[in-house]
DNA sequence: ACCTGTCAAGTCTGG
DNA sequence: CCAGACTTGACAGGT
């Protein structure tokens, strides 16, 4: 199993290379002069998309082709007050150039729209903001050219509002009642404190969309699964998940999340680095299942974190752990 | 140059 | 029923 690595947003090896600037809703409605401020806000999303391509290259640098974009390129994007600016236009150069490169290298590139988007939820007006926010995130990517085979955004179940069963089955009603352009970008991904893996899953097939595995959040959040039920029974149905109705595998490998716990007084919470053990005792039970996977880190230090674990990779093979170390971003487990 | 409070958003909890 | 917590990186305004 080829195991490729990846980070999220930003870097904490480059210097003033934030891709999320952004300038407020207080400082722009100060601006006397409207149509001035809205092209202040899309030189700022220019400068985070510059930015964005600035993040690729030292991905490729680092053989890392795995990442995860912000969410925050355009400030203000779905902001209540500015409906009818179109951003896109001025950005269409930069958003192409991101594309491109991407395909160029064979980048992996993802969203994840906060957990603003729910899909769960029994408010209508809630409802269309997340598909607003949504439409925000797929029209990125559509400007990008990466299409919905190549790109997907990540997003969690909801809410429970009480009563969990029955906000699952509004999450699979209102999701299906999505356009397939929304629809067909989605990866669901079980959460740390509502959805377990079992649940988000149901909901997963239900809508005929790929699961993302946090195994963190499943850590905290496990509804009382073992590891036989997890690797016996769930993992093998997440896999099928990541397959087209002929059984082939899609054109993206399957997803996995991974942190370490912060502390034991914040379990939630996400760590510095991430620890090698535990992520690499996952790897070796499902290693015979998939021939590719992807491996998203979610740690505080980022870029370096990533570094720091193919770093103890080295070490692990070095004392004949059973894996080969590929590359700066990818490992065998053999 | 640095520090503290605020911002975005929706859900959930405590009072 | 409403205020505050939660989460995160960056702004905004003060020193």
């Amino acid at each position: 199993m080829i195991v490729r690595f990846g980070f999220v947003a930003m870097s904490v090896m480059l210097e003033n290379a934030s891709p999320s600037r952004t300038m407020t809703y207080a400082t722009f409605s100060k601006l006397d002069d409207r149509e001035a401020a809205l092209r202040r806000l899309e030189r700022i999303a220019e400068d985070n998309l510059r930015t964005t391509l600035r993040l690729m290259k030292h991905c490729v640098h680092h053989d890392v082709f795995v990442y995860r974009m912000t969410s925050k390129v355009i400030p203000l994007a779905t902001h209540d007050a500015l409906k009818g600016w179109n951003p896109y236009p001025p950005l269409e150069e930069a958003m192409a150039e991101i594309g491109r490169y991407a395909k160029e290298k064979g980048m992996r590139l993802s969203f994840h729209p906060d957990h603003f988007c729910v899909f769960s939820t029994p408010r209508p007006e809630v409802l269309a903001k997340s598909k607003e926010d949504l439409t925000y995130h797929v029209t990125m990517l559509e400007h990008m050219g990466l299409d919905e085979s190549a790109a997907k955004c990540n997003i969690h179940v909801g809410g429970a509002y009480g009563d969990k069963a029955g906000s699952a089955e509004r999450f699979v009603r209102q999701f299906r009642e999505l356009e397939p352009r929304l629809r067909n970008r989605i990866t669901l991904e079980n959460d740390d404190k509502t959805f377990t893996v079992r649940e988000t899953l149901g909901a997963a097939e239900a809508v005929h969309v790929p699961m993302v595995l946090d195994i963190h959040h499943h850590a905290v959040n496990d509804g009382g699964e073992t590891d036989g039920t997890l690797y016996g029974d769930l993992w093998p149905r997440i896999l099928r998940t990541w397959t087209g109705p002929d059984g082939q595998p899609l054109a993206l490998p399957p997803k996995l999340h991974v942190s370490s716990p912060k502390s034991e007084r914040d379990p939630r919470g996400h760590a510095d680095l991430v620890e090698v053990g535990p992520l690499l005792r996952f790897l070796r039970e499902i290693a015979g299942s998939t021939d590719r996977l992807d491996v998203m880190i979610e740690a505080k230090q980022k870029d370096a974190a990533l570094l720091q674990l193919m770093a103890d990779m080295r070490r692990l093979e070095a004392e004949g752990a059973g894996i080969r170390v590929i590359d700066g971003g990818s490992i065998e487990i053999t």
